[in-house]
DNA sequence: CCAAAAGTGTTGTTGATACACCCATGT
DNA sequence: ACATGGGTGTATCAACAACACTTTTGG
């Protein structure tokens, strides 16, 4: 009844596979990394980052090595999101897929120092093709668990550079939770929680009033989170 | 780079198992059931309703089914919690496994018409042993899970009977949340979520004053949340 | 001077919190 | 009568939404 017993010896798999929702903000658009498949039955059609998950690995450290090899970035914001398990979602073959999504600084990402061998592209959140497998519902079930995560924890801060204006913040917040914010109730509310960092800085060639940098301090939102704050949008 | 490339033909795991963590609601305390193990090298030590996932079935399905199993329970309420891939989490062998947590009503269940074949018990959330496996793991996981869950939609109904008291419902949430409740307040805000249906009925047998009995009624939520409803608590 | 975004202030409303209090019922 | 939980009412305070307003800067 459980790994103890030994009644179906053989794998009911024939491997497992990790793919990655790669988020990246753009000005005032949430967007995914996919990359075209040169090879195989699904030659020409988009999909996730994804490769094998191998035998002495966890599905953690296999996602940071495959986004490594095919991005070249390292130590990645990332969260599993579940195993998908659909016995038809890849045609013949038994293949199980955990499924993580991950959020990068796009200027921290250059699209033409990685990924030189394969053909990569952002997207738009809502001009998404038609992706291979089942991997339009891994993107879906990966937007409505960023949803819910941005509000519980300051999780978005990882799509922005490391010094950000409070409307860039928000512009942030307004693109991934699909609402509308006001300036105003925006900034008490996050100047409130006390978890960034005023900086001395301001912004440069704006054709307007320069707004202050601020910036998101993760050891004061860790002192935060021992007394028991919540971080609530 | 995906499933489609065979760069890696051999399965990298010898085996996918579903691992559930089994919740019930017994009076003011919310319980787990275990099992113990019969055979093997984790002889006498409790561990989680578990199962190998199977080459036709989702592990969706997986779950239903070994539940069905070993419980006799049909169409359980559960959830994925997220695959648990440690290469180390059993030894000698790569077995990966999908957790789950599942709520279901202490009535239904009837621990002598099931698991006649295994040693079956159930333990106070504060009272768990060291289990098989990373099988606490899994337990501390579901456990911050569900606090998340509870809040976000009405899932713990599904720990009560049909039909149940205002302070019955205010209880589980404290045992859940680990948190204490005014009894005032809860009343006027689970009530003026209207949720609830009221019953014409009431409590019997009780040395008090005989509390009024609600349900909870899917389809008014189900209208709710047409509508953009929020479950907050 | 104007456009555009930065940033401040005000006000009404809502909802959470903390209590105090009365009601019904079995022993 | 009293213990136990059921159930109601109210005052206070903090958070939020809506919106009007002023400030700074480049062109």
């Amino acid at each position: 009844m459980t790994e103890t017993t030994t009644q179906h010896n053989k794998p009911a798999v024939d491997g497992i596979t990790i793919d990655c929702v790669f988020f990246g903000f753009n000005k005032e658009s949430l967007e995914v990394l996919l990359v075209q498949h040169a090879q195989g039955e699904s030659k020409g059609k988009w999909g996730l980052l994804g490769g094998w998950l191998q035998l002495h690995e966890s599905a953690d450290d296999a996602a940071q090595r495959i986004l490594q090899e095919l991005t070249g970035l390292e130590d990645i914001y990332l969260e599993q999101l579940k195993a998908f398990t659909n016995p038809k979602r890849v045609l013949e073959r038994r293949v199980v897929t955990i499924g993580y999504y991950t959020l990068v600084n796009r200027e921290d990402y250059n699209i033409k120092a990685s990924l030189k061998v394969i053909e990569a592209k952002w997207y738009k959140i809502n001009e998404i093709p038609d992706l291979i497998f089942d991997h339009n519902e891994i993107l879906d079930f990966s937007l409505l668990q960023l949803r819910n995560r941005v509000r519980q924890a300051p999780i978005g801060f990882n799509l922005l550079p490391e010094k950000f204006t409070l409307l860039q913040l928000m512009h942030l917040y307004e693109e991934i939770l699909g609402i509308e914010l006001d300036k105003s109730n925006f900034r008490r509310k996050v100047l409130h929680m006390k978890l960034l960092q005023a900086l001395d800085e301001k912004q440069k060639d704006v054709s307007h009033r320069a707004a202050k940098l601020y910036k998101f301090d993760a050891d004061i939102y860790k002192k935060l989170t021992e007394k028991g704050f919540n971080f609530e949008f």
